[in-house]
DNA sequence: GCATTAACCACAG
DNA sequence: CTGTGGTTAATGC
């Protein structure tokens, strides 16, 4: 844990940029820095909550262990907050939180989050703002889950990758095929096949972990079609 | 029927 | 942890 400095952090939400002096010194008070290294999990479904989470840098995956097996919900990356329905939510966390790669966080007490939220409309009205567009995001990534075949699914989470989180068309997954299953719903060896398949059509260089997509034209087509 | 899609199992690097 | 082959089940021409 180090000494931490909300006022002159460069990182801030958007949502935090609004909040005055005074406000960022109370949450200051009652905040808390962490770093997690790969692999470290940031908060466990099933413990007790009091803090809403703020991901500074890094990237980490959100998942929930269901009924049949591990589900991976999405895969976050920084800036962003963490925990905002599990912690509003309920008193137990619903989900867990695991950095996939080396991860710095502001752990905020949910009591100042509160009163923050009380005080001021404005800081409330991004965080809601904030929280309709994540909410927007599940909707169609849960109409895309429901409707297109594992292909299409496939495409996306190369696609998303390489957009959303890396800007490159050549990167390193930070996750296994076994978590790719996880996160697609469907089962590694259907990963493996349909990325095998994707190299085979040279669509995309495969090596371990590391892709690279050559035909992105075509990969956004089987994304669109399912 | 026949083809497609994908899960499950087993086995080998 | 991954890749591959065989098998099986469901669904849609």
């Amino acid at each position: 844990m180090e000494e931490i400095n909300c006022r002159s952090c460069i990182i801030k939400s958007t949502a935090a940029g609004i909040l005055g002096e005074k406000e960022l010194e109370i949450m200051e008070d009652n905040s808390a820095k962490v770093s997690f290294k790969k692999g470290e999990i940031i908060f466990r479904q099933g413990s007790f909550s009091s803090n809403i989470i703020y991901l500074r840098t890094g990237l980490v995956k959100l998942h929930m262990a269901g009924p049949q097996k591990e589900q991976i919900i999405k895969i976050v990356k920084a800036p962003a907050y963490l925990g905002i329905p599990t912690t509003f939510g309920d008193k137990i966390n619903n989900y867990s939180a695991t950095a996939l790669e080396e991860t710095n966080a502001c752990f905020i007490d949910i009591k100042t989050f509160k009163q923050l939220i009380y005080q001021n409309g404005e800081f409330a009205y991004e965080l809601i703002i904030n929280m309709c567009k994540n909410e927007l995001t599940n909707f169609h990534n849960w109409v895309n889950l429901s409707q297109k075949h594992l292909n299409g699914r496939m495409a996306d989470t190369v696609l998303f990758f390489s957009r959303d989180i890396y800007r490159k068309d050549e990167f390193e997954l930070p996750l296994r095929r076994s978590e790719l299953a996880d996160l697609i719903c469907t089962s590694r060896e259907t990963v493996s096949r349909i990325l095998t398949d994707f190299y085979k059509e040279k669509i995309l260089s495969v090596k371990g972990r590391g892709i690279k997509i050559l035909k992105k034209k075509l990969l956004e087509q089987i994304s669109k079609m399912g």
